[in-house]
DNA sequence: TAGCTATATAACCATATGGATATATGCTAC
DNA sequence: GTAGCATATATCCATATGGTTATATAGCTA
């Protein structure tokens, strides 16, 4: 798990990789969409797509002449899910908050 | 806020950087107890504070002879707040979850 | 002041990263 | 099968990163 954060951190730790994130959002993209905005050849999108699919951050798939990929939200919620571990340094209603939901019929709150 | 990034999910990329924000979680601690747990150098581990500190993610203090760390929450807030952007893609229950809370009196759900 | 403790900085090294250009591969279309 | 499009891979380069050892600095103690 140690190894996964590590390449998550690492993948998102370069602005055109989490741009490319946030395109990605809005659903697949093929390689040349994703290019599109930046000013970087084609081979260094490539380079960026391929630590994003290492990482887990996105996946490959295969339509005609293209490979558009979509996003992994699993990648996404490991780096939350690390992160909540701290929420309660910065967030003072969190423990509030977590009583509450605890009382609340049909959430779970885990 | 971009830079902001970068330098926070870089900072948080390395293993040792990440288990220094642990032990940092249990309260301030000084370079020698931040380094014990490591087989690494004394210089190896100032190195790792300067990344976490230039990252906002720690603080460095001043307490007699010694330089005691802490945690630095805004910094990890980011982070969180980045990922959260991206919840709906794994957690089904994000919108109706939302939508309940903004119902509920006294609670701010920013 | 001298020595000890805690930490920082300097210099160096090997490997990783992010970019480029050139070329290869795999489909599609003719 | 040849051409063209989309993408991947190879090679190369400059800079960044993470480690080391050696040394400097700052505060405490005798």
């Amino acid at each position: 798990m140690d190894d996964k954060l590590d390449a998550i951190f690492s993948a998102l730790a370069d602005p055109t990789r989490r741009a490319i994130l946030g395109r990605l959002a809005n659903g697949k993209a093929t390689v040349a969409e994703l290019a599109d905005p930046f000013e970087l050849s084609q081979p260094a999108i490539s380079k960026h797509l391929k630590v994003l699919e290492q990482a887990g951050l996105i996946r490959s798939g295969r339509e005609a002449n293209s490979r558009p990929r979509v996003l992994e939200p699993a990648a996404l919620k490991t780096v939350a899910d690390w992160v909540a571990d701290y929420r309660r340094f910065w967030d003072q209603s969190f423990d509030r908050l977590d009583d509450y939901l605890s009382k609340v019929q049909g959430y779970d709150n885990d």
